[in-house]
DNA sequence: GTCTATAGTAAGATAGAC
DNA sequence: GTCTATCTTACTATAGAC
């Protein structure tokens, strides 16, 4: 072997984050292995050592993003989840799909896949809301506000003009934060 | 001509409803212009009597797409609206894109659309907001509604178990009708 | 593990016959 | 207006050298 042990697992690691990057901002069903792969400074012929097809790729890069914006509402207090929340429905989240959430990006495109992709799916949303239920006051609370923010999301980022995006998005963080503040 | 005058209109509009169906269901960016056309029983070839290139059909689907889903809620009362609104969440919407909403199938791909291509969406979303935003008890309730109901949508179709599903909508479905039936 | 080269297929778009 | 044929490019995936 001419590399580490651990190289492997690395280069895997970061090739997820390369390409989800890449499929998030242009779409993961028109970008060519080729394009995917040389974001990374690779080239295509080196991509089917850590996956066996782009299917495959596709329910990596599900599994590591949902993981990541996971994390990102995992938060103890309901006032740090507020800021995520304002976080997630900023100006910047639209402009910036690339470091964004996978949802309102590839969302059609996972719902278009094979059944075993969209388990993976649902099984990292399902613990997405129910970690943010635990801070909701009433039952049904997380899927409104999940759903709220992703549609908000792409109805915001397939407009044009920045000020129409913030009129959406604006009305549905006002939605949000009367449900969080609920009692 | 061997056609008649009227010819090219009606076919034209027949184009947009398979293509804008076929889109719906398997994607605009992945899906060829010979699929886009034999959904129409006709070849690549007239494709471009009709459209001057793949993006200006995708510009007219937007039109025609968002005009019907505007169509669908521009009702009297809340009581049709709410009805509108449970067939859009209902598990027949899910399983059913190509006769459903534009929105959660195209919204990201439109996203990444040109400028004029986004401002063709932004003004049919727009009047849909406002038509909605008439029936509202208060300001931002239709981009609220608006917002959460794509956001099920993307969310329930790249899910797996119509249980899940169905939770999620039904959640979103009650949150909604909340916002509508407030004073 | 990554490279170049390549097989085989399909893409967007155009040309000319009817 | 629609057809078949074609140009050119790009796709997914594999093979063999390093």
């Amino acid at each position: 072997m001419r590399y580490a042990p651990e190289y492997k697992a690395t280069a895997r690691a970061k090739l997820l984050e390369t390409s989800g990057a890449l499929a998030k901002k242009k779409g993961f069903g028109v970008t060519g292995v080729d394009a995917l792969m040389a974001e990374a400074g690779l080239t295509s012929g080196a991509f089917y050592s850590h996956f066996k097809s782009k299917n495959e790729l596709l329910s990596a890069i599900i599994e590591n993003e949902l993981a990541r914006t996971s994390a990102m509402f995992d938060r103890p207090d309901t006032k740090s989840i507020l800021k995520a929340i304002r976080g997630y429905l900023s100006a910047e989240h639209v402009a910036s799909p690339e470091t964004g959430c996978l949802i309102p990006t590839l969302g059609p495109e996972v719902a278009r896949a094979d059944a075993a992709t969209r388990a993976l799916f649902e099984q990292g949303i399902t613990r997405m809301q129910s970690t943010l239920q635990q801070k909701m006051p009433h039952d049904g609370d997380a899927w409104a506000v999940i759903s709220m923010a992703v549609g908000a999301l792409v109805i915001a980022r397939a407009m044009e003009t920045p000020e129409t995006q913030r009129e959406a998005l604006d009305a549905v963080a006002k939605h949000i934060e009367a449900i969080i503040t609920a009692d």
